[in-house]
DNA sequence: CGCGAGCTTGATGCCGATCAATGCATGTGG
DNA sequence: CCACATGCATTGATCGGCATCAAGCTCGCG
């Protein structure tokens, strides 16, 4: 039996490329085409797993990689001289990693898996060789970093100016949204962060964010059993939050 | 007399050119070397002129150029849907605005002079060409959107964890930062913005920044009159943020 | 000079932080 | 298998920082 009909019947389980991933309608590769895909795939070659609790890096490491989330969940969090810790993202299949690195060389941000995860490594210097060649992988790579930005424009508006249940039901949305672009269904999650992980990303303290769950679960908006959420009433938890997030 | 001659004596007032620009090691060209310049001279031939007040583009406007500021100041502001206003960033000579419109095509938040002002307009989609063949731009416009990001993470850790005195603190801080940069003095700042902006930018209401620049007077660690700030103990400015600003 | 935008300062109230106790699920060792 | 420890979540009571409301003040400008 030839190695390609082997293949064929076992099939290695996470085939490390780009053009077979079900995740690139949501990933770089966004609107390249197949044969420049071949490329991409060259270049991402090495998954690396990640075990809950562990960090794919840390505050200070050397740039040297981007990374795509391939299966699980992170969340990103910078820290202050005094001690302070503010989670300033979580991200999920398909999304990116490590931009913050490119400015300094250096990271300025530590990024944990809230699951056991796994990325596709993405040596930066390479990608950006790549994208000298192919003009799709460039502009989809600047929308990513843009997207970025935009987003964090919207945590800004979120922290400066809403109320804790404004903030928790635009969070809520926030993530239900993703996770329908990924095929899950819009109205039940199970949330893979603590309260006060929620509390951080939100400005808030954890007895704030539990007490915010109850109340939409008062108002039958909600319910809520520990991490398992199931959305009741979208269209009022949409009402809750006035902003353009 | 030769038309070199005249321009000798009485030379354009702002040639608009990167090479002969003295922000070229605060702004886009970092890193680029001088016949390389050149190329970049071509693309950014335009100066556009914003009055005090006027926008340079709104949450909406199709995206087509990135804005080096050349002279002046601006602040970005968001909008949620119920009129909500949050200021975003301010921008001074030297610094990129736009970068918000790459991902969607379209801004996605406001761009307005606080004085009088000049941008240099650069032609987004002539830029990703030029750097798909000028590498050392290519990197450096990287490292610029990056640090847009890093930048975003400092003002979310701000929002999420710090309090009134801090917020204002470190802001001063961040804007004496970049003013010594651009060669201004480190301790004496007149403020382009008004409270109001101020308490928008740090999720914070006017009448608390007013107490907070009161306090600092109190205490001998600022001289305020108005918008003319003295820093009069930096080290103690220093202390009052535990940040990583 | 008088107007108005922006700033300061005071009095009061509320939202979310803090402190504290309990509940609940998971895991571990006796 | 149960007892207990541990981590996380819920709920209540109290407190404090900042928002809000309100009144004057300053300065630039027509």
């Amino acid at each position: 039996m030839t190695t390609a009909a082997l293949a064929a019947i076992r099939p290695e389980p996470f085939k490390v490329a780009c053009s077979s991933c079900n995740l690139r309608e949501l990933c770089l590769p966004v609107g390249v085409s197949n044969e420049q895909l071949e490329r991409l795939d060259q270049l991402v070659s090495q998954r690396r797993p990640v075990n809950r609790g562990d960090s794919l890096f840390r505050a200070g490491d050397a740039f040297t990689s981007l990374y795509a989330v391939r299966a699980g969940f992170f969340k990103t969090c910078v820290a202050s001289e005094d001690g302070r810790e503010q989670v300033t993202g979580f991200q999920m299949a398909g999304e990116v990693l490590g931009l913050d690195g490119i400015g300094t060389e250096r990271h300025t941000c530590d990024a944990v898996a809230l699951e056991d995860s796994q990325v596709c490594v993405i040596p930066f210097q390479q990608l950006e060789e790549l994208t000298r060649e192919l003009t799709d992988l460039q502009r989809q790579f600047h929308k990513i970093m843009s997207r970025e930005i935009v987003r964090d424009h919207g945590v800004m508006l979120l922290l400066g100016s809403m109320r804790a249940e404004e903030r928790l039901a635009a969070f809520l949305l926030n993530l239900t949204q993703r996770l329908r672009a990924r095929g899950f269904s819009a109205s039940s999650l199970v949330l893979r962060m603590t309260r006060e992980e929620i509390g951080s990303y939100l400005g808030l303290k954890l007895e704030t964010v539990s007490r915010a769950f109850s109340k939409f679960q008062d108002d039958g908006v909600l319910e809520v059993k520990q991490r398992q959420i199931t959305i009741l009433d979208s269209a009022r938890l949409q009402e809750l939050v006035g902003a353009a997030c």
